[in-house]
Formats: structure tokens, sequence, C-alpha cells
DNA sequence: TTTGTAATTGAATCTCATC
DNA sequence: AGATGAGATTCAATTACAA
């Protein structure tokens, strides 16, 4: 009988459960992110945030126009021998993130074209299913000092699902208020972290690559809820652990080099509680309790017999049935069915179209009678 | 003796030398891509524009909030079975027209997160070098109407030269001109292609994706020289074509559909010599840098569950959510909605009206931080 | 003729609970 | 699992048309 491959269905290392952890929310794991992330149970974590190595393949030292040297990539940790030994790198780590996730959970890579469509095409073929790319537009890039190419002013985040069938998180009224109540689009613009929030050790830039909070702030707070686990396998220096505590969710880190780990566990030891969970979440329609119309009715707000309508100068006319339909001529249904065909329109929402007549004779919506109901729950 | 495998090395096919014609300046070829720039001497064109198939995977129908049906790409050209049909179809085109390019040639490629992951990755295994990123950002995106994902608002572009060892041109100096003596950024806002300059047929649009001519206009004169051949191997209804002629370029177009060849060659016959100056969209940062109030929490100079106060002596006090709305007793929105209500206007430029503590206890107007912001952009 | 308002439209992977 | 039905949801720019 052969033996099992080490790497089982979906690349999956196949651990026994006695070695398997229970959730260990808010800790960071040593050691290389595929064995950390293995160790975990399959199935939960809400949100994987990873920052892997760009491969940059930096040729010789850059020199600026002032004769100063640019402190470019150079670790270790970004050397790969090929495009092959990348992409391997990256299959493993995909999957073993893809195995720690919920079924609706989703994950965020960010990149550079270096790296981002060997890791976008792998994501693809794993069936994660790319819901949307973000523009990370950076307001203070490094200027391309030889003049050979256009600034290098922004990075690339790819936002996916673990399927195309899965309902993942996304707090659609939350990113429409922060954006002063337009749509957030793909395109953000945030500045590097630089001056204060960069941390140093011994004067010097403790990681090379630390992200700005301001980024993983919209990241969490638009695609988590609060108390969710995100999971960061490229921790560093726990930018992503931080502004988890801040937005009252938790996190998982996984790092390997050791500077890295005490400089995150200082920063997380610092911040504090997170705000009250209410200002964690943003009210919108979608969030309230389902009112059916009948309940209008029922309330005595309506009456059976009594007259709706609908479009301008009461352009369409329906009675109100006892069971909560509405009737007008020989179209009988809900309030939204009726308001579609009356209209001729592929769709109405009933609520914002028909129009009760008050004690005054002025028409409103019968959405006001909703909210009098939601506000007296 | 085996036969000869019709792919040869690159992916080339074999054509006798017979066959191949000289260099058909400013012509349409008719028919299928691949072969028409296999009929084309190897090493012969400066650059290479693709806008192929984005592969968009769209479902059913898409009904927008006013009732009215989106008008989606349903084109047989951009079906395919499989990821792994299109990259078959990717790799054949690339290899194509890596053959047709001079060595110190270039390749631009226009795509969407559907496709873009898997072309670039083809370009880097065919041995491609990438130069830049660039994201074009629309300036009036379709909205993302259902409040599902982040507003689609942008589309990438690779730019890549045939090898890492080649020098491929590339127009410093008139990028910086272009753009107000700085240099020219990976990111750029351009409008799409509406109004006049989209060509319709019969009233309704003559090519589903028709591509902006400022977008070509300034990837022409980046990257190219005047009397530089341009390739399209995706040509459409000519946008590449009238660009390169406005700019003393010539083009070479590959186009199968009949309808789209006969509304180019209409369009390039109206091309004059002279550049057309609206075609230099340059932005203007002066509109530019809209702060919305979450911008200050995502900084971090402003904390969820942080106190704002309005009015003489503290007369107002406002809480703020992470969203960037803040709250009042029940009143919740953005700072100038939650303004007005406590004041009871009818409306409050929030900026100016509510204050924060700072480290020394003084109160400062929210407004200083936003400037703080602006100067660092 | 001018001005104000309504309608149209753009590469779109666009819901969710319940039966 | 697939069908059904309630009901939530849009920004910028241009064109068309009414006043």
């Amino acid at each position: 009988m052969p033996l099992p491959h080490p790497l089982g269905v979906d690349g999956i290392v196949a651990f026994a459960d006695s070695e398997r952890m229970s959730l260990p929310l808010d800790t960071i794991l040593e050691g290389d992110c595929i064995a950390g992330m293995n160790r975990l149970p399959a199935g939960s974590v809400d949100l994987v945030f990873a920052d892997p190595p760009y491969n940059l393949q930096l040729g010789g030292d850059l020199i600026r126009p002032n004769a100063t040297r640019v402190d470019g990539v150079d670790e270790d940790w970004d050397r790969f021998a090929n495009f092959a030994a990348y992409d391997a790198f990256t299959r493993d780590w995909v999957a073993a993130a893809r195995r720690v996730l919920k079924p609706d959970g989703a994950l965020w890579v960010i990149g550079s074209y270096h790296n981002i469509h060997r890791v976008g095409t792998i994501l693809q073929d794993q069936g994660f299913w790319l819901l949307n790319d973000i523009v990370w537009r950076k307001t203070n890039p490094m200027p391309n000092f030889m003049g050979t190419r256009f600034t290098n002013a922004h990075e690339t985040l790819l936002w996916c699902a673990r399927s195309a069938e899965a309902r993942p998180t996304f707090n659609y009224a939350t990113m429409k208020a922060l954006n002063d109540d337009l749509q957030m689009r793909s395109d953000w613009m945030l500045p590097l972290c630089v001056g204060q929030e960069r941390l140093k050790t011994d004067g010097r830039k403790t990681h090379p690559t630390q992200k700005p909070e301001s980024l993983l702030y919209r990241i969490i707070l638009a695609t988590t809820r609060p108390g969710d686990v995100v999971l960061d396998p490229f921790f560093g220096t726990g930018t992503t652990g931080a502004a988890a505590l801040k937005l009252g969710r938790h996190y998982i880190g996984c790092e390997r080099d050791p500077d890295y780990i005490k400089a995150a566990r200082a920063r997380l030891a610092e911040v504090g509680p997170a705000p009250d969970p209410a200002l964690l979440v943003t009210p919108s329609r979608r969030t309230e309790p389902r009112i059916p119309f009948g309940a209008l009715i029922e309330a005595g707000m309506l009456k059976p017999g009594q007259t709706l309508f609908g479009g301008a100068r009461r352009a369409h006319a329906a009675i109100i049935a006892a069971d909560g339909t509405v009737c007008c001529g020989s179209v009988r249904g809900s309030i939204h069915k009726v308001g579609a065909q009356v209209q001729e329109a592929l769709a109405c929402n009933g609520w914002t179209f028909w129009h009760y007549e008050d004690e005054t004779g002025a028409l409103l919506p019968i959405d006001r009678l909703r909210e009098r109901i939601r506000a007296e729950i």
C-alpha cells in the first residue's frame, strides 16, 4: 500500500488531529507560515491578509542622483532561483491559507508587478474567485531616479473569495460612509508608512516593507465583522495585528524572524482597547429587520380597501387587500410586483414607489410607515 | 525524418519566405491576428499594443436601480471554455507578437482583473520583461449597482520589453512635460470613451469596448518615436491607428470582424496629420485631492470612540465611529449632517464646526488635520 | 436662445432567505 | 440543489427635452 503523499488533495499537509491546536487568538506563531497554518483547524479563520515576498529581482545597487545608495529590499527571504521556485512557494502558502479559511472567508494579497500576476494566476487556479483588484496609490512614492520608466507609484491588492459561490463579508455601507457617502472605488490613495509610524531598531527601519496601518484599517473594516479572526501568514512587525485589535477583531500571525516577532509583540502590547462595538458597524437598510408589508395593515396604519398611489401626479393607483397584496386592475400581488407591472419595468421597490394619503391629503411613501414600526422595535 | 511541428520553437508558425509580405504600413489585415502577424517579417515592428478579450465570464442580467438593463459584453469573441483555453489563446498571440517585434521593441497589453494575471504570467514565462504596470483610473466608471463590491474603477496596462537586456524607447522628458513637470506616475486618470468620440452604428455603439484615444495617445507618445510602426492585433474600430497617425507613426492592425473593419477604415480616412490638442488630457492637480473625513481616522489622527466638540464652550459633543460618521445622541451621520442637526440648522461645514482636543487639551478645528494630510500629498 | 431637469449610459465576473 | 419572490441598490458625463 503506497504511503500517502505529504501534500494531500488541495496541497494540504496531513496532520493528526492531536497535533492541531485550537485557535490561538491574538498570538504570533513562530516559524514557517505553512507549518504554522497547518497546525490550525481547517475552516477556522474569517480573513487571510498576506504580504508575501515580492521576488523583486533587484540587480546591483541603485544610486540616487545625489550619490546616496537606495536601501533596497535584499533580504534572503526575497530571493528565489526563478519563477518556478516562486510559483511553488506561492502555491504552497495559498493552499495552506485555503485550508484554514472558512467557506465564506476571504483572502487579500498585496504585491507589485513583479509577483502579483504569478499570485493572481495561482489564486484562480486553486479556485479562488477574484472580487476586486485594488490599487494602492501612494501619495509619496519613490521617484524613478534614472528616468527610464514611469514612477512606480502604486501597489496592487487582490481581494478574493474562497469560491465563486461563497458569500464573503463586505461592509458596503461602512465603506460608503468612510468615503463621504460615495461608493468606495477600487483605487485608494494612502500614504507610505513613514515618520512616527515606521518602526525603528537602532535608528534603522526594523522591516524593509512595513505597510501603513491605514491600509489594513480599510481592508479589515471593509471585509470582516467585529470579533472575526484575521490571519496574516507573513506577519512581519504586526501591522495586521495592530489594525485588527484597534477594530475589535482577533489576529493570528505567522513569522519566522525573531527580530520582527520581538518588534511586533512590543507594538501589539501598546494597542489600547477597541471602541464600543456599536461604533464599529454602520447601520443600513440591509442590516435592519425585515418588515412585511402586511405588518402595516396589522398595525392599523393602512386599511384593506384603502388606495395607494404611485408615480408622478398619482399616475397609478392600487387597492390594498387584507392579505397584504395590492390590486391594480387585473394585476394582484406584492407591492413590488404590482409596482413593476404597472410601470412595465423590470423591477420596482414598492416601499418607495407607493404612497398613501395622510390626514391632510398629502402623499407620503409607505416606507415612512415601515420606519415608524422599526423605531418602535 | 519527422515532419517539423507546425509550431516551432517559441510557438512560431513556420512560413516560407515567399508567403511573407513586406511591412504593410497603415493597413488593416483582415482575419485572425495570429495568421496576420505570422505573415509579417520577424523583428519588424517597434511597438505592439494589444487589447485582447478579457474573458469576463458574466452571469445573468444586471438591472440598475432605475430598473433598466446593463448592456454587458456578451460577444462570442469573449467566450472561453475555461482558464486553460484562455491561456492557450494568450500564449499563441503573445508568441506571434514576440516574433514580429524588433529586439528593442516593446509590448503593451490592457486588461482587467479577470484576465490580466493570466496575461502577465504568460508574458514573463515567454521572456518579456515587465517595465511598469499602469493603472488607468476612470473618471466616470460604471458604479457597482448592487452594493456588493468596490466600484471597479480602473483597468490595468502592462508595459514590457522583449527581454531584460533590451533598451526600449521611453520619452521621459515628453511625459514629464505632459505632467506639469513632474515625473509621470504609474496611475493615469482618464475618462471613458463616451459622447462624440464613441463610434455609433444605427444609434448603437459599434464596438462594446472602444478605448479612449487619450489612452493610446499617451502610450504611443511615451514609448515610440515618430515614424515607428505600431501593431495592434485586436484592432477593433481602430483607436490605435487613429492615435498613431495623429502622432506621425505608422499602424498595422489585425481584425476579424468586417463591421469593425468598415468602421475603422471610415474613421482612419478622416484622420488629419495634426495632433488633436484635446488628447493632451493632463490631470488637474487642483481639483484632485478630495479628503473624506474618514481619511483622518485611517491616518490615525483621530480614533474611533474619540469625542469631537462643536460650538462655544463645548456646547455640543459627538463620538467618532470607525466608518467616519459621528454620533450625537441618537443622531448618526457625516460631520456636516450631525453638525447641522445639533445646531438645528439647514447646513453646516463640519470641517470648521467640529474640534478635537490635542495633547495639551487645547481645542483645534478638525480642518487642521485635513490641511496636514493635503500638505503631505 | 438659454437654462434647468430628466434620461441615458459605461469591459459588470453585482442578493438572499425561503421553500 | 434549484426555483421563487422580497426588496436593496448608482456615479459622472453627456444628451435630450422641457420651460
